[in-house]
DNA sequence: GTCTATAAATGGATAGAC
DNA sequence: GTCTATCCATTTATAGAC
């Protein structure tokens, strides 16, 4: 038992840190709505939670480093909506699996455009994501995949057309309409249109030449 | 004479102005593209016309006031490729007209990232464009839709949804996979999507409910 | 872990001589 | 129109006391 009470001491340390280094991470994103990605310093950061600029550095080696954590958090969240909604995808019809998806998304993006700049664009001077970050970005585009498989779409290039369909949405809705939904309430048409183009179609299947047509013309 | 002589000197202090704000604007791309388009300092932009700093206000009155003249440049480059384009879609069949406005599109913004990332993002902290220059973007997008009815796709909806279209497949080029061509590819594969729901087709109208499915289900 | 102090660099912008 | 000199603000990051 002497271990585990010598332990527990520098766990506590462990545990402090790392609710600190969330406090820091909070606070970035707080700004990051407030004035844009990049329009935030770290003095700035450090008086939101309290802190001289300085003793940022115990926690984050660089501003980099922040965003980086940011960048780990942002997709931290996106894969902690994605499981729930891959199992109430399971089983429904590919339209509904698309539209599931692209909600998903589409709302995941609106609702912070500073994060789907630091998630989905590259934007920031010098900021690259580290390979343990990336990680978790290639976690959610598997899911993803996986979900295509199940319904049918195997091409990577399926795939690939959905995600240019679906960012397209946003990218315009954030560009040309920020807080309304111009491009937003598109997302329907968005979806029955590729669905009906991608997926081989068993009802209304009459075209006279071979299978439906996906994608490579 | 007198007049015009007396006036001449004028315009030749005029033109002589005009050239440098050009060499200017040229300069601050050539930087723009080489490291981004928030890379670089109005020095700089001096050193690259064997100019210092201070000078560069004779011409523009602020870092945002050069960022504007690039923006409205952009367009007037995107203009100029617009018009015979639209000489050269006139006319023909829809797939075509379309292909044509999709490849215009496509091959301006992977030919340049920081212009379109000035030209259609919003990136730039504090930067809005100017009235004067916003016109000009206004007028490239009255050119798309002018196209868009001529081929029978009046819906606003549909302009809309056809520009996510490519703009996600830029974005996502770019962002993804720079250089490469992993979803420019998908160019036409996206073409064909877009038509083949959007447009009423004539030559293979089979289904049996009411006017082939448009937008807005 | 947090602080003060400060380094070290950068960048937009102005004053005023030439 | 162009320059030098400089202002003034900002920012990332480090050193070292406490």
């Amino acid at each position: 038992m002497g271990v585990t009470e010598a332990k527990q001491r520098p766990d506590r340390r462990r545990a402090r840190h790392a609710a600190t280094k969330r406090e820091i991470v909070d606070a970035a994103w707080g700004l990051a709505r407030e004035r844009g990605l990049g329009g935030w310093s770290l003095r700035d950061v450090a008086e939101a939670v309290g802190m001289r600029a300085p003793s940022l550095y115990v926690y984050f080696a660089s501003k980099n480093a922040l965003f980086d954590a940011m960048f780990a958090d942002g997709y931290a969240d996106l894969l902690g909506r994605v499981d729930p909604a891959v199992a109430r995808a399971r089983g429904k019809p590919a339209e509904e699996a698309l539209r599931i998806a692209a909600d998903l998304f589409v709302d995941f993006c609106l609702e912070d455009p500073a994060r789907y700049q630091l998630l989905f664009l590259r934007t920031i001077p010098g900021f690259e994501p580290s390979e343990p970050a990336y990680a978790m970005a290639r976690q959610v585009l598997d899911a993803q995949v996986a979900v295509f498989a199940e319904i049918g779409m195997g091409a990577p290039e399926q795939v690939d057309l959905w995600t240019a369909l679906v960012v397209g949405l946003v990218s315009q809705q954030l560009s040309n309409d920020p807080g309304g939904d111009r491009w937003r309430r598109l997302v329907p048409a968005a979806v029955d249109m590729f669905r009906r183009t991608q997926l081989p179609d068993r009802a209304q299947r009459t075209s006279s030449r071979g299978p439906d047509p996906t994608i490579g013309e």
